[in-house]
RNA sequence: GGGCGAAUAGCUCAGCUGGUCAGAGCGUUCGGUUUACACCCGAAAGGUCGGGGGUUCGAGCCCCUCUUCGCCCACCA
């Protein structure tokens, strides 16, 4: 009868399916890129290159998912999805892992050691000093093994990534493609450097830009300081009071009634004695503190922004150590102040203001005590302590943060993606609203790109800022500090009439907006980019819009004029039990290893598939064992349907694929029903709502399990009907049942193929050739055309569950028989329902007469007369 | 303070443009030696859809308002 023996295993079990398959995928390159094909069959993903110093978690784990879902549809729909994988190796996180791993620390004024070996014990308290060049190998070595961990991870959750289409932030390519787009940033006018107040981390001594900066409550206390007046003591309150040494005006409000008498005349500064203005400006807040304030160089932007407006003096007293400059300003020497600031030299910010506080009062100058308070001050989200201001040379790129043609224009850019959902684009919208300056992209850290600058040196050995050396694109990739610029030789580098390179490295950022550039190989694969270009899919957390995403629409809005991609997924995250989100400080992080191997990646994939885009998802390690069991499931269904008669299944083959046997009204019935899920499942995936196509999907499945497998089983295997003798049931019944079963189990594998990729590709291996993952879409071509009613299924399984219900509650086995049987209910069910009468009473074991008589009810009820059971 | 989102069974969530929309799964309870599956199967109980107004013949669904929660931004004297 079967023309092909199926490969079913006796016991079809899930654990060795990860391993197995994600080896066979490897092998025969199921998920490489077909470069043959056009720009309009493609489909391209801009993947988000994890951060490999740091550690993945589970939610990681969901939203990496959520892609792979949209790219094996897209796959199975026709499209060559390029699908790559980027690793964000560079920049801070990667120092941080490396101090900590190796236990060094880069100092570059040492010398490159080629015999360096890292200690053998990481000593936290006593990190080695080495040279840049050595640090940056040891980052460049530990990259390479943290990115193979992660390529593990990706490989058994089965993201259908093109392994061979890899990308790093660090390497030659990203060096060639950050350094090229900046200098064509530089070329257009959109790139520049300036000497500005800045936001500066002590921690690590680097300015941080707008974009991962933090607001954080900080324990400080309001201190009343007074200046000199000839009406008299102005006192401000300030909870900077060691800022008093950099004081450069008093300010009030032009309205204020209290201060008018003020403006226009000078102060003198407690301490120093320091001649200050006293000047109006609505940007003072009469209703804050005394509602007058000082003005110093720099306690924050408002300062900044003062400074800036009424060409105040800079007196800077902070270095970028974050310790008070070590000689005595220009301003203090000779004054009343010389000899606190011998004191205060060199100390932190925190001693400082013990040591001012102490003085004020000594000289009466503080008006009563310091009244404690929690204020608000800006962290660099990766740092510790509040930043400062510290006026430092640095490179921006504009983003329209000083420009509002050019904000209007890249809020518009907005409008010509698709936003999954749709709300995420006002943070899109508000972020670049509220930029209040252009991006600072220079960071003074090692481990990053360096910028393609270098400066002459005057005959005095000063550098010239303002015409910069920059190299050329052939010469890409540069790295400044170890090559000398065209005309000049290695010998020249810091001396007089030499050069110097520029110190600084790109910010991460300015890398991983090139995202795009990078994995289409922008300039270095023209036919690839042709193909690719601009992308389909960026697929990333809420957190980053205002960073990553936004930084990207920048970079390709000014290199090509177009958006980068099209559509934008925005996952959410997976938060604790207690909707917190997931963090390694709060201990509460799930790691991922352990879920998948408990529970199979397809669990996990199952649940994450279930967390609609954008919205945050608790972690709940029991819906996990949900997800298992469907995969269990899809195996014993399967099973059910493809094993030899022998191994009690029904022996069905591909052979059986023929949607003309299909007669039965409840065959029928069970794939009209299949060719509307087949119809949603589609088109939610379409409007990347996998959420609901895997809802759709699944409860067909489990309806199909539970209510027409049941039905039918006993006709799908030729077994004598009920009641004894050759039954109502032909050879062409049960080839019907057979024929519907294959088709049902060839369009549902197809359908759970994106999430369950494990499980639907095992038992395709069973009966099929090739990868289901390499197959078609369902499609309702698939399946017969014959109009029948769909809703013969449930009306049958309403009857048989009536019939149920009675044994449940007689408290008897299902198996029971039933000697005859009375269903009552709606005539339309019972109609619906006589049409599959056989299927129902086989079901149901019932043997005798199974009679319908429609009554008033909203559901059917059965009434049984059961057998005697022992 | 500005913006965005959420509030539906004990828990996690569906309910599309107002008219079988009061649902699913988990959990709970009861029952079952069922040849696809004990990593199982069947059955049952559970909610005045956050509060208050309004529009409408009719409102989880639309409008107003209040409350609570989450996220992003701003608040730095």
């Amino acid at each position: 009868m079967t023309t092909a023996q199926n490969r079913v295993p006796a016991k079809p079990a899930l654990e060795g399916l990860e391993e197995r398959w994600s080896g066979v995928w490897a092998e025969q390159g199921t998920y490489a890129f077909d470069r043959s094909k056009e720009r309009a069959d493609v489909y391209s993903i801009d993947t988000p290159p994890p951060t490999v110093s740091g550690s993945l978690h589970v939610g990681h784990v969901f939203s990496y998912t959520h892609t792979d879902l949209v790219a094996r549809f897209q796959r199975m729909r026709g499209k060559e999805v390029f699908y790559p994988m980027g690793w964000d190796d560079n920049g801070l996180p990667t120092e941080r892992r490396v101090q900590n791993y190796f236990g060094v620390r880069c100092d570059p004024s040492l010398p490159y050691d080629p015999d360096f070996i890292p200690p053998e014990k990481p000593d936290p308290k006593k990190q080695v000093p080495i040279s840049r060049r050595n640090f940056i190998e040891l980052c460049n070595t530990l990259v390479v093994e943290d990115e193979k961990v992660f390529e593990k991870l990706w490989r058994t959750l089965g993201l259908s990534v093109d392994w061979d289409q890899t990308y790093t932030t660090i390497g030659a390519d990203a060096q060639t493609v950050s350094q090229r787009a900046f200098l064509r940033n530089l070329a257009r006018g959109e790139a520049y450097s300036q000497d500005a107040p800045t936001l500066w981390d002590v921690t690590f001594q680097t300015a941080v830009a707008q974009a991962e900066l933090e607001a954080r409550d900080y324990p400080g206390a309001y201190h009343r300081v007074a200046y000199q007046h000839e009406s008299g003591p102005i006192v401000v309150e300030t909870t900077r009071p060691e800022l008093t040494a950099a004081a450069v005006a008093i300010i009030a409000h032009p309205g204020d009634e209290r201060y008018q008498h003020l403006f226009g005349t000078t102060a003198t500064s407690p301490l120093f004695g320091v001649e200050v203005p006293i000047i109006a400006s609505p940007l003072a807040d009469p209703e804050k503190g005394s509602g007058i304030v000082h003005c110093c160089t720099f306690g924050d932007l408002t300062d900044v922004q003062w400074w800036r407006e009424f060409q105040l003096a800079n007196r800077t007293v902070i270095g970028r150590d974050g310790r008070f400059l070590r000689e005595v300003p220009e301003w203090i020497a000779g004054g009343p102040g010389e000899d606190l600031w011998a004191e205060l030299a060199g100390k932190t910010v925190f001693t400082a203001r013990e040591l001012t506080v102490a003085a004020l009062r000594e000289a009466g100058a503080l008006d009563g005590e310091p009244e404690p308070t929690q204020r608000v001050a800006n962290f660099y989200e990766k740092g510790d302590k509040p930043l400062e201001i510290v006026s430092t040379r640095q490179w921006y790129i504009r983003n329209g943060g000083r420009d509002a043609d050019l904000r209007s224009a890249l809020v518009a850019r907005g409008d010509e993606i698709d936003w999954k959902p749709g709300y995420m684009q006002s943070r899109y919208t508000n972020w670049i609203e509220g930029l209040n300056g252009d991006w600072l992209v220079s960071r003074q850290r090692f481990f990053g790109i360096p910028f393609p600058v270098w400066y002459r040196l005057d005959s005095d050995g000063e550098p010239d800022y303002d015409d910069p050396i920059l190299a050329t694109e052939a010469e890409l990739p540069v790295d400044p500090a170890s090559q000398a610029p065209a005309g000049f030789e290695e010998s020249q580098r810091g001396e007089p009439g030499g050069f110097i390179a520029d110190p600084d490295v790109l910010d991460t950022w300015a890398t991983s907006s090139l995202s795009p550039q990078l994995a289409c190989g922008w300039e270095r694969d023209e036919d690839l980019f042709a193909r690719t270009f601009p992308m389909d899919l960026r697929p990333q957390a809420h957190d980053i819009i205002r960073t990553w995403l936004f930084s990207t629409v920048v970079r390709s809005h000014q290199e090509f004029g177009t958006v980068p991609w099209t559509h934008t997924a925005i996952s959410g995250f997976v938060v604790d039990p207690d909707r917190k989100k997931m963090s390694k400080s709060k201990g509460n992080v799930v790691v991922p290893d352990e879920i998948l191997t408990t529970y199979g990646a397809d669990a996990v994939r199952w649940r994450a598939a279930l967390a609609r885009p954008g919205a945050d998802s608790p972690f709940d390690e029991t819906q996990m064992k949900v997800g298992r069991r469907l995969a269990m499931k899809v195996l014993n269904a399967s099973k059910f349907v493809l094993a030899a008669p022998e191994d009690y299944g029904l022996g069905a083959t591909a052979a059986d694929l023929d949607p003309a046997a299909v007669t039965e009204p409840l065959d029928l019935a069970m794939l009209a029903g299949l060719r509307r899920v087949v119809e949603q499942a589609t088109a939610s995936f379409e409007a990347y709502d996998y959420s609901s196509a895997l809802e759709i999907t699944e409860k067909y499945f489990w309806d199909f399990c539970d209510d027409y497998l049941e039905l039918v089983k006993d006709r799908a295997r030729g077994e004598a009907a009920p009641g004894g003798g050759a039954g109502p049931w032909a050879a062409e019944g049960t080839a019907s049942a057979r024929s519907a079963f294959v088709l049902a189990l060839s369009v549902q594998l197809r359908l759970l193929a994106p999430f369950l990729p494990y499980v639907t590709e095992e038992v395709w291996s069973w009966w099929q050739e090739g990868s289901v993952h390499r197959t078609a879409w369902p499609t309702v071509d698939d399946l017969p055309t014959v109009e029948t009613d769909a809703a013969i299924l449930p009306a049958a399984a309403a009857v048989l569950a009536g019939i149920r219900g009675a044994k449940s509650t007689a408290k008897v086995s299902q198996r029971t028989e039933v000697v005859s049987a009375v269903a009552r209910g709606p005539e339309a069910t019972l109609l619906l329902a006589e049409q599959a009468l056989v299927d129902v009473a086989a079901a149901g074991r019932v043997v005798g007469a199974l009679s319908l008589e429609s009554a008033d009810l909203a559901e059917v009820t059965v009434e049984a007369t059961l057998a005697e059971t022992d």
